[in-house]
DNA sequence: CGACGCAATGCAAGCGCTTACATTATACCC
DNA sequence: GGGTATAATGTAAGCGCTTGCATTGCGTCG
């Protein structure tokens, strides 16, 4: 009972032409005649027949697809990156390979060399920074790749994304005109993040700007869950003074600050103002609203995908696009209690 | 400048072997003399050899590859499941290949045939509705594959999931224990939805149990987002009399449900109920907490890969397979307003 | 000590598809 | 109507890999 997929040839013979005639219907249907076309997609439909993917690969050294490394798709902002990235991508015709290194390095290079592997036309990457072998790697090979989520000017790689400093700095601004002085952040863990890192200078340069500083003890390097995010929190809440202000370095570690202000017993921004980074769903629906960075995700996406399927790259479409944030004002900021 | 990747005959040159040999040192290592492999090991080093994913499949006709077609990977649900299983698959070296459907039947199924279309050696689909020449596509291509998220007893096809019915059916029971006599509900789209429809099963027949019954207008089918949810819980919320309780398809709905609440300004659960269906991490952020049907996501991940990934299909692991859910008491849900 | 079995390796035939090049049909021109 | 572009199709050579079968080399055994 093992069957066996009706191939180019069962195509071609059903249809009465040679195997390239069908091959042609099918990638370019424009130069086969159609009363030719039409009898090959007769045959095509009537046999079921679906081309082989690795045959495809192997003859015509292209796939069709891209491929991506995201740090966890639990994090509800890069799930909605893909899905935006591959949505645009299906629409031309390609699909997307998801793969998650889980914020790991070493795992992420083990990703890209699987997705290598697989002959993908080009490849997403999360942010700037990483081992120069993976670099070296993927020019190596000639792969086409865009980093999103981060951006500077001199980006020596084609990029598409945002400075997280300057939104950072931005949002520390917006605190400290509200009168803060004493200020905490709960960041992600920046080793080998350089958006984390990012958005911890970008804070840090606010408050000089001002002649303040951030206290060693005022900043909480922290895994991205919301109990990790609690955890910090509390261990913030447990200081004196206590902070005015948690500015937490993406939504799903605000979302644990509150927790743990509200197993406190204080009130936000009552006792304690929080902010986020990200914009995901999750902010609007704490209460209070979270007031965060919003992240152009979807444009990200859209413009990365852009740029992998640019039939001339180079020419057309800029390699290196900054994309604007902006600061989503909800109830979780404000003045500082008297 | 074009560059050609090395390929098994370099390596089987630079090693002083056939190709043959090569091939057998990358796949059964065993069948080679210690020494061949480690010269042959040593020149795919120097060289960078990668398999060639195409030329694999070509030849083996297998990918160690599997697919999975999950309806959003924007609900966290899916995120989380795919993740699992995505753990569970890597461990095994083999690849997941993600698609999303949005709900509809049709992109499900141009998905499955894409999926087929790179040889996907197994295949996971959300749910047990759809379209019989899905499966019947599934069926003749032989390829094997589960459906999670469902279960019901005389499931026709391998399946690894939960009594979507059963677990409504308890949480609406002990809704109903706390002396809640007037219900409503926001559920998913039942159509082509078999968890949203038994979810809704599972309340009416909690209802009818004690003699009651689910108002037409008292059940909202509703899109699975916030703003949707929210929308739909204003209008329960203009009805009077007003509902004590709003029992919510999944989280992401009763989520929205809270936002709608708040807006009206009455208080969970002081003034109204809520619950929900999935226990995300929304869940636990939410104030109150949403007391909701916690649902075995990694399990599910885990069970349905071991399936998959079973050598000898049909005789170590069962095929269907029903996994328990469990009520997480939170804030939301207390006794109605007197 | 020759026959035999087994382990290690080589040979070569594809797997299903694309595509340069060759060939044939069609159309159009003077 | 012969000649020539041009369009439509066919021919066949791979793409990189796996694998059945053939071959070789050796240790073993009667």
């Amino acid at each position: 009972m093992t069957r066996t997929l009706p191939t180019l040839e069962d195509v071609a013979r059903a249809s009465g032409v040679s195997t390239a005639t069908v091959s042609r219907a099918l990638n370019a249907p424009k130069r086969v005649r159609p009363e030719t076309l039409a009898r090959i997609t007769a045959a095509v439909e009537r046999l079921g027949y679906t081309p082989h993917f690795g045959g495809r690969a192997l003859a015509s050294n292209r796939t069709f697809t891209i491929g991506a490394v995201i740090p966890t798709m639990e994090n509800a902002i890069f799930a909605r990156g893909v899905q935006a990235l591959q949505e645009q991508l299906s629409a031309h015709g390609v699909t997307l390979l998801v793969a998650t290194s889980n914020y790991d390095p070493e795992e992420e290079a083990a990703q890209v060399t699987a997705l290598l592997g697989r002959s993908v036309d080009g490849m997403v990457l999360i942010g700037e920074a990483r081992d120069p072998a993976t670099y070296m790697l993927l020019e190596r090979r000639g792969v086409p790749f865009v980093l999103v989520w981060s951006w500077r000017p001199d980006c020596p790689w084609p990029c598409v994304g945002f400075d997280n400093a300057a939104a950072a700095r931005e949002i520390a601004q917006e605190v400290l005109d509200l009168g803060h002085r004493d200020v905490a952040m709960i960041a992600g863990m920046t080793q080998g993040n350089d958006r984390a890192a990012a958005r911890v200078a970008g804070v840090r340069q606010a408050l000089s700007d001002r002649g303040l500083a951030l206290a060693p003890d005022r900043l909480i390097e922290s895994e991205y869950s919301l109990d990790a995010g609690a955890r910090a929190a509390t261990r913030l809440l447990a200081q004196t003074p206590r902070p005015s202000v948690i500015l937490c370095g993406n939504d799903v570690l605000a979302a644990g600050a509150y927790s743990a202000i509200r197993q406190a017993g204080l009130s936000i921004p009552g006792d304690i103002s929080v902010t986020g980074f990200d914009d995901i769903d999750l902010a609007q629906v704490l209460d209070p609203g979270l007031t965060t960075v919003h992240v152009p995700h979807r444009r990200m996406g859209e413009m990365a995908a852009r740029m992998l399927l640019d039939p001339e790259p180079g020419a057309s479409v800029t390699r290196n696009i900054e994309l604007r944030t902006s600061i989503v004002r909800r109830g979780s900021l404000a003045a500082p209690p008297a």
